[in-house]
This record gives structure tokens, sequence and C-alpha cells, in this order.
DNA sequence: TTGATTTATTGGAACGTTCCATTTATAGGA
DNA sequence: TCCTATAAATGGAACGTTCCAATAAATCAA
């Protein structure tokens, strides 16, 4: 079985007493092969234990099958969820996605991007890694390779990114809570270089200032996008004069971290405090309490990257519209009312 | 910036004044080229925006750069951990690693297989789908090319398997429930199609036969490795007459599933009912009440099984040890002691 | 039968690299 | 000065495909 060298299309050839034009003809199923030599040549693959070059046929072939597709931290299952929602597209397509994460490194993306450029991707969807510079995508850009950006975008830049509609998510659930009878509100998590944390960040104040909450009662409490950075978020702003009763945090996973100080505090999210989570990870759902999160159906906004991507290969520009998601705020338990408000539960 | 048409190795050449085979000798590092004019060329490179075409290059030099990761699911955060490990040291090693997702479907990882093959990996790391045919690895060993299992073996097979010590780790928790006082014990989830499975409930049965539970007092209820499997392995094993008083999962997303089914009930993990995961995830610690389970150093069986795969490629060897990586129960609060024993607390 | 048309098949020239065998330039020793 | 040794740079032949232009075989119309 299979001989040591590794057989090529010469040795089909050889073998189904063809020539290599032949061989290469029936690799590429045209019809313009008689189809029992198609037959022929077939076994004969079969035979020699053949595997295909795709590198040696890009040399001619202009552009090849694979996409790139480069994730800030695979460990997020929000990311992972976005990784399959494209995946299954570029299945349909034919496509086979290559997945590389950056764990957030701009450098460590730097090595990544170039790899996969070396290996001559038709197409890449980045969720870029924070603190990504603006011209880090120039070259590709110049290359001719068409790029989208998936849930986060880039301060300025004029690659197509598909994300929700991070302000209206937030301006819902900030809304959400005042409507619950809060009144001194805080932001948790995040940081100000992401352009997500401005959306977001964005969304709440729109919401404060429609219900006229003074900007003292507005706690922003900048931090660590994890349960860690969550639960110091919660001691941070617990440790003021007069802290908020409510938080809107920048995603679950705070969401889930400020729950854990509450409850080591001897609090309860829901009843003692309320907590609004964004992304609504598969996780809420689950958690105890439920966490009230705004859903931005992941799966399909990489179903969305997908198909953006796909077209732009298709029609070989570069350029593509922006893609902005529809969100929804899914009420839990995680987000009561106010305990010393006499506003109460309506609405 | 960039010409329209992709530069070569021959239009660096020519504007930087000097033949192609200088350039190749640049772009290698070489030591043989004068500094100076390796310093010319490289601003030659900058200028007319190059990209390396590694598939040309891997035309001539045998094995490329690329190593592929298979892995069955990376929504199970589990995995991405393992996908995280290996990364770190294949970085180290200037290899960059391409994952891909078989979202457990042997069809789907056929494709992938042969997609890797094609694009001309160095070695592949696949955690394989259930249901993969022992023959569905027989090509790629053909070719020579390394391959090495990660987590999951395959039943027959002589490819290499880095995996953590699934029997003893389900021995343990077993013994620990029993010490514990439970003497009606369950196994929920997973199929026999699996070698983890048969590992895993081994253990189980092993640590029963040591402590003589009568084979009429161990429920078995195979199931999905998900939250929703796990739900519904609680709903079965409580239907029977004597149901059982604590349960071995599978794995920690089982583990979960039992845990809110036992909510919904209104009974609590811990007091009512004692549970124990498999795999001790990230969320095992944060979850309400702790998940007592067993810890298998995900990230380090991925850093052994990359180094275990550049070993390989190293010395050009297609064969290499199994792995077996040392686990500990980790307990929390979700593995209370049985209401109804005697024996209580102790030990 | 002959020429035109269609259907199958085929050689050969790319594609962008690497690497070996040479050539050319530079320096050192007599 | 010439010869040799070393350092630096180079041309050309691969590598495994694709694709164009050309050929060969089969079919048809007259």
């Amino acid at each position: 079985m299979a001989s040591r060298a590794k057989a090529t299309i010469l040795d089909i050839a050889r073998e189904a007493g063809v020539s290599k034009s032949t061989v290469s003809l029936v690799l590429q199923g045209s019809g313009l092969i008689r189809p029992e030599t198609a037959v022929k040549v077939r076994k004969a693959i079969e035979d020699v234990g053949y595997v295909y070059n795709r590198g040696a046929a890009n040399l001619r072939k202009a552009h090849s099958n694979v996409i790139g597709m480069v994730i800030n931290d695979l460990t997020n299952p929000f990311f992972a969820e976005l990784a399959v929602g494209m995946e299954r597209v570029f299945q349909a397509a034919g496509v086979v996605p290559f997945i590389a994460n950056t764990a957030e490194n701009p450098v460590r993306q730097e090595e990544v991007l170039k790899s996969m450029m070396e290996q001559g991707v038709a197409g890449l969807i980045v969720s870029p890694a924070r603190g990504t510079t603006p011209g880090a995508f120039r070259r590709i850009e110049a290359a001719g390779v068409p790029v989208v950006f998936a849930m986060r975008r880039l301060p300025e830049s004029r690659i197509p990114a598909i994300a929700p509609d991070n302000r209206r998510g937030a301006c819902l659930a900030t809304e959400h809570l005042i409507r619950k009878g809060h009144r001194r509100l805080a932001f948790f998590g995040g940081s100000s270089d992401l352009v997500v944390y401005q959306e977001r960040l964005g969304g709440f104040l729109e919401a404060c200032d429609a219900f006229a909450i003074p900007v003292a009662d507005r706690t922003i409490v900048e931090g660590e996008t994890s349960r860690k950075g969550g639960m110091a978020c919660l001691e941070t702003a617990l440790a003021i004069s007069e802290p908020p009763t409510a938080a809107l945090c920048f995603n679950d996973a705070v969401a889930f971290g400020v729950m854990l100080a509450l409850r080591k505090r001897g609090l309860e999210a829901g009843t003692d405090f309320a907590v609004v989570g964004f992304d609504d990870v598969a996780e809420a759902e689950h958690y105890s309490p439920a966490l009230t999160s705004v859903a931005v159906d992941t799966a399909g906004l990489g179903e969305r990257a997908a198909h953006v991507m796909l077209k732009m290969i298709q029609s070989r520009t570069t350029r593509a519209e922006d893609h902005i998601g529809a969100v929804s705020l899914v009420v839990r338990e995680s987000s009561g009312p106010d305990r010393n408000s006499q506003v109460g539960d309506a609405a």
C-alpha cells in the first residue's frame, strides 16, 4: 500500500496508461473525459495512495479554496459559537476554513495573519485582538485579499464589519434596569480601546440621558473582560459612598464574575443587586440565578460574515457593506427591581 | 503601495538589483549573504509588498511548517483549552497550527483531514469524532504523515494517544462517593462507542466492585454528552423504584445538566443528591453549588501532545508511545454525604 | 470518398520557489 | 606578480500542478 515516495499525477498517468493532462482533468471532474477513462484513472488514484498537492495547483490556479478565521479568544464559548456558525456555511460552499487563535495578542496575530497569507488563503475573517494597530491589515488589503471583521471592528478602517447592534442592546438593557426602579447604575468591565466598549457604553449613557439619571449616579468601572475582571469591578463599585444598585456588564463573563462576587458577600443577584450581561451565551440560561442578557445571535452573525466573505471572493472585490445584527433583551432572574424603590415591578 | 499583480521573488530581485537566488537566501536568513546586500533586499521586499508563497516553496522543500489540529467539538470549552495548550508550544517552535472543527461528524472529519493533507501539513493532532472508522487514518499513515490522538483514542489503532487516566479518575471519584456513604450509585451520560466512555465506566465499576456495591444498585444511563443529555439522565434515573443517591457523570457538561434538572425538581445538588463531574472545566469552580470534578490538566495534555508531535516530525517517525496524564479529584460542594447513611462525612 | 465538425486526449510551457554546481569578486600567501 | 583559498552571488534545473493549443479519433454531411 502506497509506495515510499509520494505519488504524483504522473505516477497515476503511468499506472492508468494515460497522460498527466487526462489525470488532471479527471481530478477536476471535467466532463470532457470519457466515463470509462475516468473510472480507470480513479482506480489508479486509489491504488497508488495519491494525495492531491494543492500548493502546486495554486501555483497556477490564481486562488485557493481555503479561508482563514483568525479569532482573538477561542476559550470564550462566545467566539467558538461564532466559529461554528461560519463553518456551517463554508462547508456548504465547499471551502474549508482554517481557524487560528491569537489569544488577544497583537504580535501573535501578526504572525498568524502572515502565515495565513503565505498559505495563500482566499479570504480572512478576523475578530481582531485588542490593541491591533490600524496598519496591521494594510499589506493584506494591498495584496487584494478580502477581509471581514466579525464582532469587533477597528477604529478607522474601511474593512467591512459584521457586528451586533451594541449601542441598541446596551440601551435596551439599561432602560430595563431603570424601569425596574434602579436609579444608581453601573457599567462594568471592558476597556476604552475597544470599539465595542465604546458602543456598549454609549448605549448605556444614552439610556441614562433619556431617563435623566444624574451623571453622579452613573458608575463606570473598566476591567478585564473575564470573571475575574467582573469580581474586581463589583468590589470597586461597592466601595464607593453611594454604591449602584444595578449593573450592565460588558459581557456575560463579567456578569458571571459579578454574580460570584455578590455571592461571596452573601448577596444574591436579582434581589440584592441587579445584573445584566451581554452576548447571552448558552451558560446564561443555566446559571443560578439565570442571567438576564442581551442576545446577539452569535451563530447567525457568523453565518452572515461567512456569506459576505463568499460574495466578496466571488465578485473579486475587497469592499462590502457593514452589517449590523439585531439584538434582543432576554429577561431572566438576575435583574430584579430595586428594593428601595417605589416604582416596583411595573413594565 | 504594491503593484496589482502579486510580487514574486523575481520582482524583488529586479528591484534590488540582485539575482533571485540571493533573494531566496535572504528570505531563509542564510549567513552567506553580505549584510548590506541583505538590507537592500529586505528593503525591496517591503517596497513591493511581497508575500511569501509557501506553496511554491513546499514544492521543493519536502515538508512544511504547518500542523493541523482536528477537533471534534470546539464549542466545548474543554477542547478549546486543549487547543490553547497545544498552540503555546507550537508557537515557541515556530509552527503555526491550523485548527478545524469536525462537529463530531465523521464525514465532515474525512473532508477536513483530506483538506489538511492536500495543504501539505507536517503532522496532525486529532481528537477523533465519535463513530470514526478505524480505516479513516490508513491513507494518512501510508503517506507517512505523523498523527497523534488527543483525549480520545480509537479502539484498534497503532496511532499514539495522549489522554488522561480515565479509569483511575473515575475510580477515585466513585470511591469518594462511596466514602461519603452513598450505596446506590449512577453513571450518567456518554455512549459505549467511545473508548473514553469504556474507560471511565470501567473505573466506576472497578470501585463498585472494590466496595462490594451490589450490581442491582448500580444505575448506568447512557446519553448525550451535553447539559441536555445530563438532564435526561437524571429524569430517567429518578424514575426507577430504588433511585440512586449519587452520580458520577461522564463529563462536566453532563454534570451541569444533572444539577440543573435537580434544581428544577426543587432538589439541591450536594445535599439531596451528590454529583461528580469529569474534566474540571473552569466553570466547575464557579457553579453553584461548586462542582466536584476530576481534574485532567487539559492544557498540560495539549502541551504534551504538541511535544510528541514535534518529536515525531523531527525524527521522521510515525510511531510514538502513548501518554497517560495524571488525574486528581477536586472535591467541592456538589458531592455531599448521603442523608440516610450512618457513615456520614468521615474520610 | 473527402472535408468539416465534434469528441477525447495530449505535450509543453508556465507558476514561484529551492538548491546544486558554477562563476565572480576579494583577500592572503608565496 | 601569480596562485590558492575563501566569500558572495548567480543561473538553471527541478518540484507537481493547470491550461492552452494541438493532435488524434470518431462522426457526419455531402
